[in-house]
DNA sequence: CTTGCTGAGTCTGTCAATCAGACCTAGGGT
DNA sequence: ACCCTAGGTCTGATTGACAGACTCAGCAAG
């Protein structure tokens, strides 16, 4: 028989996937976010661009706002009275390599036959920038096979 | 007055990240993902494992193979009928920088004080593996100024 | 050959989230 | 005094999440 595999043996309580994806993993959030990274900031602007419901945008915003990502920056255009505009925090910003390796899948498999709609480009040099893994010493990985995962000092024993 | 984000003069509607967020965004999806990659395959492990119902796992599992991210494979353990275990495709592997990018930035912001429960360790040398960004040109890319968003091939104006 | 166990589901009813569309509001312009 | 605009709230219908019970196929023990 098989033998099952170590990480059922594991926890998932404080697993840091399932806590990332309970403020990532709403449908709409990385779309807010491709926006605010784009440059779009102003409530109207990203709903009428993204054609979200306001309600679902307020409700985002908000999330985003609570957990530290984004955070609330009053502007005022000349002639008009104070508004707020939404930009990342150093905690949202560290979110743009999982922006990068989202669109770099989703290009791959996902984008018409014309190509991307957008490229990231490395500012200065012009070249197109991607997300690749390495590990600390260096070597670059590409395999999946050559990833283990193994438990960290935070493991913590499954009881189910 | 500010000028207008230049992301606002494009269509979102072939945008990739948006497109990747219909079959990734959804709360458990990656977290079955997770499973998946530490070699938790069968149902049932999933759904002790993870402790989410029943019928949303059938639903992620469905919709993850329609994508074409999972297959199901067919196993018998001696002494049991023929059963199913999902495996990721070469669609589904593409995703693991993504999950790499999600943990890492989980365990940044959202471990507990131990440290993260699990890490992911490149065979062979041992050392941690982490997500970096890079330009084709072979640049490192640290700061978020040090990218810029440009229309690609795919770019269709926007009108709203 | 009936009874029970197990993995992998389906069915049902409840409760929360999404969505579209209308309404509200504070400052500023005319 | 009235209208415009950005950024919301309120309302009701549809969709999704969830828990718990039920189903079903094949194998095994009695």
């Amino acid at each position: 028989m098989t033998t099952p595999p170590p990480a059922l043996a594991w926890s998932t309580d404080n697993c840091t996937v399932g806590r990332a994806m309970e403020v990532l993993g709403e449908r709409w959030t990385f779309v807010v976010l491709r926006e605010v990274f784009n440059g779009v900031r102003r409530f109207e602007d990203m709903r009428r661009h993204t054609g979200m419901p306001r309600q679902v945008l307020t409700d985002r915003l908000a999330l985003l706002v609570d957990a530290d990502i984004l955070r609330r920056v009053p502007y005022r255009e000349p002639g008009q009275r104070e508004r707020h505009e939404y930009r990342p925090t150093d905690k949202g910003f560290d979110l743009y390599p999982v922006l990068v390796a989202v669109r770099h899948w989703g290009d791959r498999y996902l984008a018409d036959p014309e190509g991307s709609p957008v490229e990231f480009e490395h500012v200065g040099c012009g070249a197109e920038v991607d997300v690749v893994l390495r590990c600390r010493d260096g070597h670059e990985v590409t395999g999946r096979r050559d990833v283990a995962t193994r438990p960290g000092p935070g493991i913590v024993p499954f009881s189910g």
